[in-house]
DNA sequence: GGCCAATTCTG
DNA sequence: AGAATTGGC
Protein backbone atom coordinates (compact mmCIF):
# COMPACT_ATOMS: atom_id res chain seq x y z
CA UNK A 1 0.00 0.00 0.00
CA UNK A 2 1.37 3.23 -0.97
CA UNK A 3 1.35 6.21 1.45
CA UNK A 4 1.67 9.79 0.45
CA UNK A 5 3.67 12.75 2.25
CA UNK A 6 2.14 15.89 2.50
CA UNK A 7 5.31 18.49 2.58
CA UNK A 8 4.35 21.51 4.63
CA UNK A 9 7.26 23.11 6.21
CA UNK A 10 9.52 20.33 6.02
CA UNK A 11 11.17 20.68 2.64
CA UNK A 12 13.95 18.34 3.27
CA UNK A 13 14.96 14.41 3.08
CA UNK A 14 16.64 14.44 5.63
CA UNK A 15 15.79 13.97 9.44
CA UNK A 16 11.97 14.05 8.48
CA UNK A 17 10.34 11.66 10.56
CA UNK A 18 6.95 11.82 8.67
CA UNK A 19 8.68 10.84 5.42
CA UNK A 20 10.56 8.43 6.67
CA UNK A 21 6.93 6.67 7.84
CA UNK A 22 5.93 7.41 4.27
CA UNK A 23 8.12 5.06 3.12
CA UNK A 24 8.18 2.47 5.72
CA UNK A 25 5.79 -0.23 3.52
CA UNK A 26 7.60 0.97 0.40
CA UNK A 27 7.98 3.90 -2.33
CA UNK A 28 5.77 7.12 -1.35
CA UNK A 29 4.06 9.68 -2.95
CA UNK A 30 4.52 13.13 -2.08
CA UNK A 31 2.84 16.31 -2.72
CA UNK A 32 3.05 19.85 -2.20
CA UNK A 33 -0.23 22.27 -1.84
CA UNK A 34 1.04 25.52 -3.77
CA UNK A 35 -1.82 27.24 -2.30
CA UNK A 36 -3.67 30.79 -2.90
CA UNK A 37 -2.33 31.89 0.00
CA UNK A 38 1.12 32.30 -2.17
CA UNK A 39 0.01 35.19 -3.76
CA UNK A 40 0.21 37.49 -0.76
CA UNK A 41 3.47 36.60 -0.60
CA UNK A 42 6.28 38.56 -2.09
CA UNK A 43 7.97 37.44 -4.95
CA UNK A 44 11.05 37.01 -3.67
CA UNK A 45 9.83 34.62 -0.70
CA UNK A 46 7.69 33.05 -3.49
CA UNK A 47 11.19 32.54 -5.67
CA UNK A 48 12.97 30.95 -2.56
CA UNK A 49 9.96 28.85 -1.70
CA UNK A 50 9.90 27.41 -5.58
CA UNK A 51 13.82 27.39 -6.02
CA UNK A 52 13.46 24.76 -2.55
CA UNK A 53 10.51 22.74 -4.12
CA UNK A 54 12.66 22.66 -6.96
CA UNK A 55 15.90 21.12 -5.51
CA UNK A 56 13.36 19.06 -3.45
CA UNK A 57 11.67 17.70 -6.69
CA UNK A 58 14.76 16.92 -8.16
CA UNK A 59 16.33 15.09 -5.00
CA UNK A 60 13.04 12.71 -5.52
CA UNK A 61 14.23 11.75 -9.08
CA UNK A 62 11.30 14.14 -9.99
CA UNK A 63 8.89 12.54 -8.22
CA UNK A 64 7.39 14.97 -6.33
CA UNK A 65 4.38 16.91 -6.90
CA UNK A 66 3.89 20.32 -6.82
CA UNK A 67 0.26 21.16 -7.24
CA UNK A 68 -2.11 24.62 -7.46
CA UNK A 69 -5.02 24.57 -5.15
CA UNK A 70 -6.03 24.32 -1.65
CA UNK A 71 -4.60 22.18 0.63
CA UNK A 72 -7.44 19.99 1.08
CA UNK A 73 -8.42 19.64 -2.61
CA UNK A 74 -4.44 19.02 -3.17
CA UNK A 75 -3.66 16.54 -0.85
CA UNK A 76 -7.28 14.34 -1.34
CA UNK A 77 -6.82 14.40 -5.13
CA UNK A 78 -2.62 13.12 -4.71
CA UNK A 79 -4.23 10.69 -2.03
CA UNK A 80 -6.77 9.30 -4.92
CA UNK A 81 -3.91 8.93 -7.74
CA UNK A 82 -1.73 7.18 -5.56
CA UNK A 83 -4.15 5.11 -3.92
CA UNK A 84 -2.97 5.99 -0.57
CA UNK A 85 -5.01 5.18 2.42
CA UNK A 86 -2.61 7.05 4.76
CA UNK A 87 -1.50 10.90 4.45
CA UNK A 88 1.68 11.02 6.65
CA UNK A 89 2.13 15.44 7.77
CA UNK A 90 4.15 17.52 10.12
CA UNK A 91 1.78 18.93 12.49
CA UNK A 92 1.47 22.65 12.77
CA UNK A 93 0.46 24.67 15.56
CA UNK A 94 -0.35 28.25 13.96
CA UNK A 95 -3.93 29.20 13.18
CA UNK A 96 -3.84 28.65 9.48
CA UNK A 97 -1.83 25.50 9.78
CA UNK A 98 -4.12 24.01 12.60
CA UNK A 99 -6.91 25.05 10.24
CA UNK A 100 -5.25 23.38 7.44
CA UNK A 101 -4.69 20.33 8.63
CA UNK A 102 -7.97 20.01 10.01
CA UNK A 103 -9.83 20.85 6.21
CA UNK A 104 -7.28 18.38 5.03
CA UNK A 105 -8.29 15.62 7.32
CA UNK A 106 -11.54 16.06 6.81
CA UNK A 107 -11.50 15.81 3.02
CA UNK A 108 -9.43 12.75 3.74
CA UNK A 109 -11.93 11.31 6.56
CA UNK A 110 -15.12 11.69 4.07
CA UNK A 111 -13.44 8.98 1.91
CA UNK A 112 -12.19 6.70 4.48
CA UNK A 113 -8.76 8.04 4.38
CA UNK A 114 -6.38 8.88 7.45
CA UNK A 115 -4.42 11.95 7.84
CA UNK A 116 -1.60 10.95 10.10
CA UNK A 117 1.01 13.26 11.78
CA UNK A 118 4.50 12.84 12.93
CA UNK A 119 6.98 15.47 14.04
CA UNK A 120 6.10 19.24 13.97
CA UNK A 121 8.95 22.13 13.14
CA UNK A 122 10.18 22.21 16.44
CA UNK A 123 12.69 21.14 18.33
CA UNK A 124 9.85 20.43 21.22
CA UNK A 125 6.44 20.83 20.23
CA UNK A 126 4.16 23.36 21.41
CA UNK A 127 2.28 22.40 24.43
CA UNK A 128 4.78 20.06 25.75
CA UNK A 129 6.77 22.02 28.15
CA UNK A 130 4.78 23.42 31.22
CA UNK A 131 5.36 23.81 34.50
CA UNK A 132 4.40 21.29 37.48
CA UNK A 133 0.58 21.97 37.46
CA UNK A 134 0.42 21.97 33.87
CA UNK A 135 0.20 25.28 32.88
CA UNK A 136 2.53 26.93 30.58
CA UNK A 137 4.97 29.25 31.09
CA UNK A 138 4.83 33.03 30.99
CA UNK A 139 8.18 33.67 31.46
CA UNK A 140 10.98 33.14 28.44
CA UNK A 141 14.14 32.12 31.26
CA UNK A 142 12.28 29.38 33.62
CA UNK A 143 10.12 27.93 30.11
CA UNK A 144 14.05 27.27 28.37
CA UNK A 145 15.36 25.83 31.59
CA UNK A 146 12.42 23.61 31.42
CA UNK A 147 12.52 23.27 27.41
CA UNK A 148 16.00 21.85 27.68
CA UNK A 149 15.48 19.63 30.42
CA UNK A 150 12.01 18.18 28.29
CA UNK A 151 14.82 17.76 25.72
CA UNK A 152 14.54 16.43 22.32
CA UNK A 153 14.72 13.40 20.14
CA UNK A 154 18.62 12.44 17.69
CA UNK A 155 17.48 13.24 14.49
CA UNK A 156 16.34 10.79 12.26
CA UNK A 157 17.72 9.09 9.60
CA UNK A 158 17.61 10.36 5.91
CA UNK A 159 14.55 9.52 3.63
CA UNK A 160 15.43 7.13 0.04
CA UNK A 161 16.16 9.68 -2.83
CA UNK A 162 14.49 6.90 -4.45
CA UNK A 163 11.70 5.58 -2.80
CA UNK A 164 9.27 7.42 -4.14
CA UNK A 165 6.00 6.98 -6.57
CA UNK A 166 5.72 10.02 -9.02
CA UNK A 167 3.18 12.10 -9.45
CA UNK A 168 2.51 15.09 -12.14
CA UNK A 169 3.28 18.36 -11.09
CA UNK A 170 1.10 21.24 -12.47
CA UNK A 171 2.91 24.56 -11.14
CA UNK A 172 5.91 25.84 -13.19
CA UNK A 173 8.70 26.42 -10.72
CA UNK A 174 11.00 27.46 -12.98
CA UNK A 175 8.64 30.80 -13.87
CA UNK A 176 8.45 30.95 -10.21
CA UNK A 177 11.77 30.74 -9.23
CA UNK A 178 13.44 33.32 -11.31
CA UNK A 179 11.04 35.78 -10.39
CA UNK A 180 12.95 39.00 -9.44
CA UNK A 181 15.77 37.83 -10.12
CA UNK A 182 18.73 38.85 -13.41
CA UNK A 183 20.07 35.67 -13.56
CA UNK A 184 18.53 32.20 -14.18
CA UNK A 185 18.53 31.31 -10.25
CA UNK A 186 18.32 28.11 -11.58
CA UNK A 187 22.09 27.48 -13.39
CA UNK A 188 23.43 26.44 -9.93
CA UNK A 189 20.84 24.63 -8.62
CA UNK A 190 22.84 23.17 -6.01
CA UNK A 191 22.75 26.54 -4.00
CA UNK A 192 19.22 25.85 -2.98
CA UNK A 193 19.67 21.80 -1.91
CA UNK A 194 19.37 21.08 1.83
CA UNK A 195 23.05 19.50 1.55
CA UNK A 196 23.93 22.99 0.56
CA UNK A 197 21.80 24.35 3.84
CA UNK A 198 23.79 21.63 5.85
CA UNK A 199 27.02 22.18 4.78
CA UNK A 200 26.77 25.88 5.88
CA UNK A 201 25.44 25.58 8.59
CA UNK A 202 28.69 22.93 9.34
CA UNK A 203 31.20 25.17 8.34
CA UNK A 204 29.55 28.47 10.58
CA UNK A 205 29.67 26.03 13.33
CA UNK A 206 32.98 25.75 13.01
CA UNK A 207 34.05 29.22 12.33
CA UNK A 208 31.61 31.11 14.33
CA UNK A 209 29.59 29.13 16.78
CA UNK A 210 32.23 29.79 19.44
CA UNK A 211 31.57 34.08 18.89
CA UNK A 212 27.76 33.92 18.52
CA UNK A 213 27.46 35.16 22.02
CA UNK A 214 30.14 37.82 21.73
CA UNK A 215 28.93 38.83 18.17
CA UNK A 216 25.60 37.77 17.66
CA UNK A 217 24.64 41.61 17.55
CA UNK A 218 26.52 43.10 15.63
CA UNK A 219 25.04 43.47 12.33
CA UNK A 220 28.51 44.76 10.40
CA UNK A 221 29.87 41.29 11.13
CA UNK A 222 28.31 38.64 9.14
CA UNK A 223 28.26 35.93 12.16
CA UNK A 224 24.80 34.87 12.21
CA UNK A 225 23.88 31.86 11.64
CA UNK A 226 21.69 32.55 8.44
CA UNK A 227 19.32 29.44 9.79
CA UNK A 228 16.21 31.69 9.70
CA UNK A 229 15.12 31.11 5.97
CA UNK A 230 15.91 27.40 6.08
CA UNK A 231 14.26 26.98 9.31
CA UNK A 232 11.39 28.92 8.05
CA UNK A 233 10.93 26.30 4.88
CA UNK A 234 11.91 23.54 6.59
CA UNK A 235 15.67 22.62 4.72
CA UNK A 236 16.92 21.68 8.47
CA UNK A 237 14.90 20.65 11.41
CA UNK A 238 15.99 22.56 14.92
CA UNK A 239 16.79 19.10 16.33
CA UNK A 240 19.44 18.41 13.46
CA UNK A 241 20.86 22.20 14.37
CA UNK A 242 20.69 21.26 17.75
CA UNK A 243 22.52 17.97 17.77
CA UNK A 244 25.53 19.64 15.79
CA UNK A 245 25.56 22.88 18.30
CA UNK A 246 25.22 20.87 21.43
CA UNK A 247 28.45 19.04 21.74
CA UNK A 248 30.45 22.16 21.42
CA UNK A 249 29.54 23.58 24.52
CA UNK A 250 30.90 26.97 24.64
CA UNK A 251 29.12 29.77 26.05
CA UNK A 252 28.54 30.48 21.76
CA UNK A 253 26.89 27.22 21.67
CA UNK A 254 24.58 28.06 25.00
CA UNK A 255 23.57 31.60 23.50
CA UNK A 256 22.99 29.97 20.08
CA UNK A 257 20.69 27.60 21.68
CA UNK A 258 19.18 29.83 23.40
CA UNK A 259 17.37 31.15 20.44
CA UNK A 260 16.37 27.94 19.23
CA UNK A 261 14.45 28.20 22.28
CA UNK A 262 12.89 31.08 21.96
CA UNK A 263 11.35 30.13 18.52
CA UNK A 264 9.90 27.20 20.47
CA UNK A 265 8.65 29.80 22.78
CA UNK A 266 6.84 31.91 20.56
CA UNK A 267 5.38 29.14 19.00
CA UNK A 268 4.25 27.95 22.65
CA UNK A 269 2.62 30.90 22.67
CA UNK A 270 0.93 31.47 19.74
CA UNK A 271 -0.46 27.93 20.10
CA UNK A 272 -1.77 28.47 23.72
CA UNK A 273 -3.24 31.79 22.30
CA UNK A 274 -4.16 31.79 18.77
CA UNK A 275 -5.74 35.19 18.74
CA UNK A 276 -2.00 36.90 19.77
CA UNK A 277 -1.51 36.33 16.35
CA UNK A 278 -3.56 40.11 15.88
CA UNK A 279 -4.50 41.25 19.21
CA UNK A 280 -1.79 42.30 21.94
CA UNK A 281 -1.85 39.99 24.96
CA UNK A 282 -2.03 42.76 27.00
CA UNK A 283 -2.44 46.06 26.74
CA UNK A 284 0.23 48.87 27.38
CA UNK A 285 -1.49 52.21 25.62
CA UNK A 286 -4.54 53.29 25.06
CA UNK A 287 -6.49 52.87 22.30
CA UNK A 288 -6.86 56.48 21.02
CA UNK A 289 -2.99 57.18 22.43
CA UNK A 290 -1.89 55.54 18.74
CA UNK A 291 -0.76 57.68 16.15
CA UNK A 292 -3.55 57.23 13.32
CA UNK A 293 -4.46 58.69 9.99
CA UNK A 294 -2.30 60.77 7.29
CA UNK A 295 0.00 61.51 10.17
CA UNK A 296 0.55 57.56 10.48
CA UNK A 297 0.51 56.56 6.72
CA UNK A 298 3.55 59.52 6.42
CA UNK A 299 5.57 58.08 9.12
CA UNK A 300 5.18 54.85 8.17
CA UNK A 301 6.13 55.07 5.04
CA UNK A 302 9.04 56.84 5.72
CA UNK A 303 10.19 54.28 8.70
CA UNK A 304 9.06 51.68 5.40
CA UNK A 305 11.26 53.18 2.91
CA UNK A 306 13.89 54.01 5.28
CA UNK A 307 14.08 57.70 5.73
CA UNK A 308 13.50 58.31 8.95
CA UNK A 309 16.69 59.85 9.37
CA UNK A 310 18.13 57.36 11.99
CA UNK A 311 20.58 55.76 10.38
CA UNK A 312 20.95 52.47 12.17
CA UNK A 313 16.86 52.06 11.74
CA UNK A 314 17.29 53.18 7.83
CA UNK A 315 19.90 50.62 7.03
CA UNK A 316 17.88 47.86 8.63
CA UNK A 317 15.02 48.81 6.60
CA UNK A 318 16.98 49.04 3.31
CA UNK A 319 18.40 45.88 4.02
CA UNK A 320 14.83 44.10 4.00
CA UNK A 321 13.90 45.95 0.88
CA UNK A 322 16.91 44.90 -1.30
CA UNK A 323 17.46 41.22 0.09
CA UNK A 324 13.81 40.07 1.93
CA UNK A 325 16.25 40.09 5.50
CA UNK A 326 17.45 42.05 7.94
CA UNK A 327 20.24 41.09 11.15
CA UNK A 328 17.97 40.80 14.53
CA UNK A 329 19.68 42.97 16.06
CA UNK A 330 18.38 45.68 13.96
CA UNK A 331 14.85 43.92 13.20
CA UNK A 332 14.18 45.07 17.44
CA UNK A 333 15.49 48.94 16.84
CA UNK A 334 13.44 49.54 13.78
CA UNK A 335 9.93 47.55 15.30
CA UNK A 336 11.29 49.71 18.68
CA UNK A 337 11.22 52.88 16.42
CA UNK A 338 8.05 52.01 14.77
CA UNK A 339 5.81 51.42 17.87
CA UNK A 340 7.58 53.39 20.56
CA UNK A 341 9.07 56.93 18.38
CA UNK A 342 6.20 56.82 16.08
CA UNK A 343 3.99 55.05 18.17
CA UNK A 344 1.88 53.27 15.58
CA UNK A 345 0.37 49.92 16.64
CA UNK A 346 2.81 46.79 16.04
CA UNK A 347 0.56 44.94 13.61
CA UNK A 348 1.62 47.97 10.80
CA UNK A 349 4.87 46.92 11.18
CA UNK A 350 4.49 43.25 11.54
CA UNK A 351 2.44 43.10 8.57
CA UNK A 352 4.99 44.44 6.73
CA UNK A 353 7.64 42.14 7.87
CA UNK A 354 4.92 39.54 6.34
CA UNK A 355 5.06 41.25 3.02
CA UNK A 356 8.84 41.57 2.77
CA UNK A 357 10.73 38.89 4.83
CA UNK A 358 12.46 36.08 3.26
CA UNK A 359 12.15 34.04 6.44
CA UNK A 360 8.78 35.32 7.67
CA UNK A 361 7.66 33.03 9.94
CA UNK A 362 3.87 33.64 11.48
CA UNK A 363 4.93 32.90 15.17
CA UNK A 364 7.58 34.41 15.43
CA UNK A 365 6.79 37.59 13.55
CA UNK A 366 4.14 38.07 15.16
CA UNK A 367 5.25 37.45 18.90
CA UNK A 368 8.76 39.20 18.48
CA UNK A 369 6.87 42.46 17.78
CA UNK A 370 4.72 41.81 20.64
CA UNK A 371 8.00 41.30 22.72
CA UNK A 372 9.33 45.13 21.53
CA UNK A 373 5.50 46.44 22.07
CA UNK A 374 5.60 45.25 25.81
CA UNK A 375 2.20 43.50 25.00
CA UNK A 376 3.62 39.61 24.66
CA UNK A 377 3.55 37.03 27.28
CA UNK A 378 6.90 37.60 28.30
CA UNK A 379 7.41 41.04 27.06
CA UNK A 380 10.09 43.70 27.39
CA UNK A 381 9.14 46.12 30.30
CA UNK A 382 7.34 49.08 29.18
CA UNK A 383 10.27 51.72 29.83
CA UNK A 384 12.85 49.60 27.72
CA UNK A 385 12.76 51.78 24.78
CA UNK A 386 15.49 51.40 22.19
CA UNK A 387 17.77 54.66 21.32
CA UNK A 388 18.73 54.14 17.55
CA UNK A 389 21.73 56.15 18.14
CA UNK A 390 23.17 54.29 21.40
CA UNK A 391 22.56 50.70 19.82
CA UNK A 392 24.51 52.14 16.59
CA UNK A 393 27.26 52.97 18.60
CA UNK A 394 27.42 49.62 20.37
CA UNK A 395 26.34 47.20 17.92
CA UNK A 396 27.76 48.89 14.61
CA UNK A 397 31.00 51.14 16.20
CA UNK A 398 32.98 51.90 12.91
CA UNK A 399 29.50 52.18 10.91
CA UNK A 400 30.06 49.93 8.48
CA UNK A 401 27.03 48.65 8.15
CA UNK A 402 24.72 51.96 8.17
CA UNK A 403 27.42 53.20 5.14
CA UNK A 404 26.70 50.06 3.39
CA UNK A 405 23.02 50.37 3.11
CA UNK A 406 23.01 53.90 3.14
CA UNK A 407 25.13 55.36 0.59
CA UNK A 408 24.02 59.01 1.16
CA UNK A 409 24.91 59.09 5.06
CA UNK A 410 27.44 61.33 5.31
CA UNK A 411 25.76 63.72 2.19
CA UNK A 412 23.52 66.41 2.44
CA UNK A 413 20.87 64.17 0.97
CA UNK A 414 20.08 62.48 3.82
CA UNK A 415 17.54 63.24 5.85
CA UNK A 416 17.78 65.02 9.46
CA UNK A 417 15.89 63.05 12.07
CA UNK A 418 11.99 62.65 11.42
CA UNK A 419 11.07 62.93 15.47
CA UNK A 420 13.51 64.22 18.27
CA UNK A 421 13.80 60.50 20.37
CA UNK A 422 14.46 61.80 23.56
CA UNK A 423 11.20 63.89 23.50
CA UNK A 424 8.80 60.63 21.97
CA UNK A 425 10.01 58.53 24.44
CA UNK A 426 9.02 60.83 27.51
CA UNK A 427 5.90 61.10 25.44
CA UNK A 428 5.32 57.40 25.12
CA UNK A 429 6.38 56.46 28.52
CA UNK A 430 3.90 58.91 29.70
CA UNK A 431 1.04 57.50 27.45
CA UNK A 432 2.04 54.00 28.85
CA UNK A 433 1.67 55.34 32.53
CA UNK A 434 -1.47 56.80 32.01
CA UNK A 435 -2.52 53.26 30.25
CA UNK A 436 -1.44 51.59 33.57
CA UNK A 437 -3.00 53.88 35.81
CA UNK A 438 -6.40 53.45 33.91
CA UNK A 439 -5.78 50.02 34.32
C1' DG B 1 26.41 51.24 39.28
C1' DG B 2 22.00 51.71 40.66
C1' DC B 3 17.67 52.72 39.46
C1' DC B 4 13.55 52.61 36.51
C1' DA B 5 8.40 48.33 37.63
C1' DA B 6 6.03 44.38 38.03
C1' DT B 7 5.22 39.82 37.56
C1' DT B 8 6.53 35.15 37.34
C1' DC B 9 8.73 31.30 39.03
C1' DT B 10 11.83 28.65 41.93
C1' DG B 11 14.08 27.39 46.17
C1' DA C 1 12.29 35.61 50.06
C1' DG C 2 14.97 36.32 46.06
C1' DA C 3 16.22 36.12 41.23
C1' DA C 4 15.36 37.30 36.70
C1' DT C 5 14.27 40.29 32.40
C1' DT C 6 17.81 41.08 24.35
C1' DG C 7 17.84 48.79 27.77
C1' DG C 8 18.54 53.67 28.95
C1' DC C 9 19.90 57.21 31.73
Amino acid sequence: MTHLWWARRDLRLHDNPALIDAQADGPAAAVFAWTPALHFWSGRRRAHLARTLWSLRDSTGGALAVRRGEAADVVLAAAQEADAGVVLAAREFSPAGVAQQEAVAAALEAEGRELRFVGSPYAVAPGRVTKGDGTPYRVFTPFRDAWRQHGWRQPADAADPRGFVPLDSDVDLDQHAAHGDAEDPLLEPHEFREQRVLDALESWIDDALIHYDDERDRPDLDSTSRLSVPLAFGQVHPRTVLALTAPKRSDGSRVFESEIAWRDFHADTLWHEPQARRESLSRVMLEEDWVTGREADQAFVAWRDGRTGFPLVDAGMRQLAQTGWMHNRVRMVVASFLIKDLRIPWQRGADHFRRTLVDYDHAQNQLNWQWVAGTGRDASPFFRIFNPEAQLDRHDPQRRYVQRWVPELDTPDYPGPMVDHKAERETTLALHRRAKDRG
